[in-house]
DNA sequence: TGCAAATGTGAGGATTACTCATATTTTAGC
DNA sequence: GCTAAAATATGAGTAATCCTCACATTTGCA
């Protein structure tokens, strides 16, 4: 009840479905809601999004929508992990197999771009992005997604400098994993010309910081 | 009825007070409502801040608090513009007689530390630069002020690589600038030890960036 | 078939930003 | 000092919206 905003308690996170639906029929009309709230924050923005909305869109009755998901944040949540498992398996799945310095630098080089195809892309991520920056919780969740991201990055630089210093190592790659995603929101909020060249400025200098440390 | 908005442009304007408090007992009473809110901000974060505890604790009818603040938004902005002038005045100073690349090196250094102590010391400020992240008018405005303070680091640049190509210093000292926010937004974000660790990563990298290039 | 669990419903409770008709205080012109 | 206009003050009321809950319906299963 009373987050005092320094100590991030465990138990007032944010809630997966409040009942996981286990019917066929339940399931459908999740994934019908979920679709609601997804187009309905690409037109307006999850802040605008109305639960009311979302349950006659998507078919069914408010009381339905709050079967599923305990409040508003756990529709936002719930769609946001479905690009953030994504996310991570195309991560994962670049970075896996860098054996050298170039190898590194072409895979880097390449999800920075895919990431920024799709933050100019897709509105309701470019939405989530934001909108968790300001809720307490929500960036936490995000932050440890991030984390998880950041690991395979890490992994990379241990193999290619095995005798540099761990949380080094741990530090530099967070960073420059945290500021691509600064970027990215940065970017998205200034004309296309001027994201364009601060992605690429951004691109070289996470790659010097990389590769010539 | 007196909407002095002859030029407002497309997008949703933040607005200024409503009314600007000309007598003497209504700039005290709006020094209050700044007061109480801050408090409450600091307290509860600006989210939790309820419109009629502002007016409560500033001693003021709900009534009198929207004569001055056409809204919410209005509030935590006012408070924000205080910070930020503060904060454009301070960077102003160290950077304006900055002479050489040593000059560069310590003035941003003891910048990042200031701004670093501010953030960790300053709840309203914390509060205040996590939910404009969400809100998009008032993103933007933020965006103008960054640009307006990172001017002064593109000045210095300037000075001291006359060849250089203007767009990239303009580009490079921006995205060092906003970098340096997206750190200290990450760095209170986490436990100190860390945050320290990244700071001083930053630090490091934004000073290759600016000095090396 | 029958019953318990899962699911569905929507009117209404609760909260809260914000308005407005009205009352009071201050300023300014005489 | 007097008075009208402007500025300021008030708080009950309005509207919007999240979410609950008591009850209805459907489904899985012994």
């Amino acid at each position: 009840m009373d987050d005092t905003q320094a100590s991030v308690s465990p138990q007032e996170q944010i809630a997966s479905p409040r009942r996981a639906p286990s019917q066929q029929r339940s399931r459908e009309r999740v994934e019908r809601m979920l679709a609601a709230a997804s187009a309905l924050i690409a037109e307006q923005g999850s802040d605008a999004m109305r639960m009311g909305e979302v349950a006659e869109r998507a078919g069914v009755s408010i009381g339905s929508l709050y079967q599923f998901f305990p409040d508003k944040r756990a529709i936002v949540w719930a769609l946001a992990e479905r690009y953030t498992a994504e996310s991570q398996a195309c991560i994962s799945a670049t970075l896996a197999d860098v054996g050298d310095a170039e190898g590194l630098r072409d895979a880097f080089s390449e999800l920075v771009d895919i990431y920024y195809r799709l933050f100019l892309a897709e509105p309701v991520m470019r939405d989530i992005w934001s909108g968790t920056q300001a809720d307490k919780a929500l960036r936490q969740l995000e932050l440890a997604d991030s984390r998880a991201n950041a690991e395979f990055l890490i992994a990379v630089l241990k193999r290619l400098r095995p005798g540099a210093d761990p949380v080094a190592l741990d530090t530099t790659a967070f960073l420059v994993w945290q500021m691509g995603e600064a970027v990215m929101r940065l970017a998205i909020s200034v004309d296309r010309e001027e994201g364009d060249r601060l992605v690429a400025a951004y691109k070289r200098m996470a790659l010097r910081e990389l590769l010539d440390e």
